[in-house]
DNA sequence: TATTTAATATTATAAGATAAATACGACATA
DNA sequence: TATGTCGTATTTATCTTATAATATTAAATA
């Protein structure tokens, strides 16, 4: 088991080897989990911890238990993908092209509509902080800020903006997304180089309570993003 | 405990117990979750079984327990509000015209981007899913079936179509949106009358490979709907 | 006052026992 | 052969009890 202990307890530390074993792979329908017993034995954990980790597992989708039955992995569509645990485990585990790809979509359609509620809401003090982080991303230019968690924090303040508890949680999406993408570096200058105009544009029509405009340049900075993926996918063919 | 029993074990009843409770506002940060002992004193189980409970809600991020400090409720930002459980906690239990407010923009956004891949894709096997719901609403419109659940056989059916994981698992919002609904029922006839044909055309532009159009005819039908709960708002002050 | 220490309440972990569920095979039956 | 019934073994479910770890509070101390 990967102790590292990082405030974790017990269970805890079991659900997340347990659970990112799981998403690479390691366990499935060919690999079963092994049982409860063997698991205590494996993990030199008593039974308490073990099953409080499968519980934990299986409130996110990943599995059942049953009596007799054992311990299934459950197929992955019933995995809660927008659980901040399986998000993780999946971007810190050879994620691939086609899941960029499919976060990329998600966030056309998600970010655009956000701008444009934001726009609408007008909630100056959540306005206020998208400026802030906007300020932030100009002083990664010139290298007195980091430029991927200013990135996300102006796309997490839009969010916010929505006044849209579900697009808020979101930016789960967003925050994966983006730190995915830097892991295919040749992607990273093309994705992020220059960016700092187009946020602004957003943000602008956002503060001037233009709805549309502002979905509009939304639109425009997510296709560009969507497009890099997608002719990174064309020619690698589809795998990381 | 709400002791329904159908197929779930204790663990689950307990969970579900709790899971409701919390989102209902029963506890919260002013009723806080009774200590472990009170909680297995209350519900006649054993400590096992509420742990267990416990470590199910903790993974969906609606409380969190730990040595001292006992079990506390997480501020509702926290919570998954895409895990199923949850969902259909908030839609079994007084639901507010907010939160369906919230659960029909995130379809504006969603929906017609789905339509849109779905319309890219041309996967033929579920494209003719879709036409196939598309029947049951017809079929419904005579008696012959459930005019509900062929409207969300409809709609998730355009989400497979998208092949896109997280589009796919959004489902469940757009099912949780049209059951919580019918709840407000004067709106029911004004969102659903008339709907095939809004329904067939997006259809027909997915089919004829029209990406733009299926979103544009999506977004229609989303904008319709909005607009409707918007109203209601209007008048009724934004409470159920 | 500020800091350290001690007491206490609560969850965390462990271990063992019994109960309940159920997959599977044996067997009977049509 | 096909089907249904039943018993058995395996695995998780549940309960119980005990000990450890830890956050909070209060007391003691500088």
């Amino acid at each position: 088991m990967n102790r590292q202990n990082r405030g974790m307890n017990l269970t805890q530390q079991v659900a997340d080897t347990l659970g990112s074993a799981i998403i690479t792979g390691k366990y499935g329908e060919h690999n079963p989990v092994p049982s409860e017993a063997v698991l205590c034995e494996q993990l030199q954990v008593s039974r308490s911890a073990a099953r409080e980790a499968v519980k934990s597992l299986a409130a996110k989708g990943l599995l059942t238990s049953r009596a007799r039955q054992g311990i299934r992995v459950l197929p992955e569509s019933e995995w809660n993908l927008f659980d901040a645990d399986i998000l993780r485990w999946m971007r810190d585990s050879n994620p691939s092209l086609k899941l960029l790809r499919e976060l990329a979509e998600l966030r056309v359609a998600v970010e655009p509509e956000a701008a444009m509620l934001a726009a609408q809401r007008q909630n100056n003090d959540k306005i206020t902080l998208i400026g802030e982080a906007l300020n932030r991303m100009k002083q990664a230019e010139s290298g007195l800020d980091d430029p991927l968690e200013a990135d996300i924090a102006f796309h997490l303040s839009i969010l916010e903006a929505s006044e849209n508890r579900f697009f808020t949680q979101l930016g789960r999406i967003i925050d994966t997304t983006l730190r995915v993408s830097i892991r295919f570096t040749n992607m990273r200058t093309g994705v992020r180089a220059g960016n700092h105009d187009a946020h602004k544009r957003i943000y602008d029509a956002i503060v001037a309570n233009q709805p549309k405009e502002a979905a509009h340049n939304a639109t425009l900075l997510m296709d560009s993003a969507l497009i890099t993926i997608v002719d990174a996918l064309k020619e690698g063919g589809g795998e990381s």
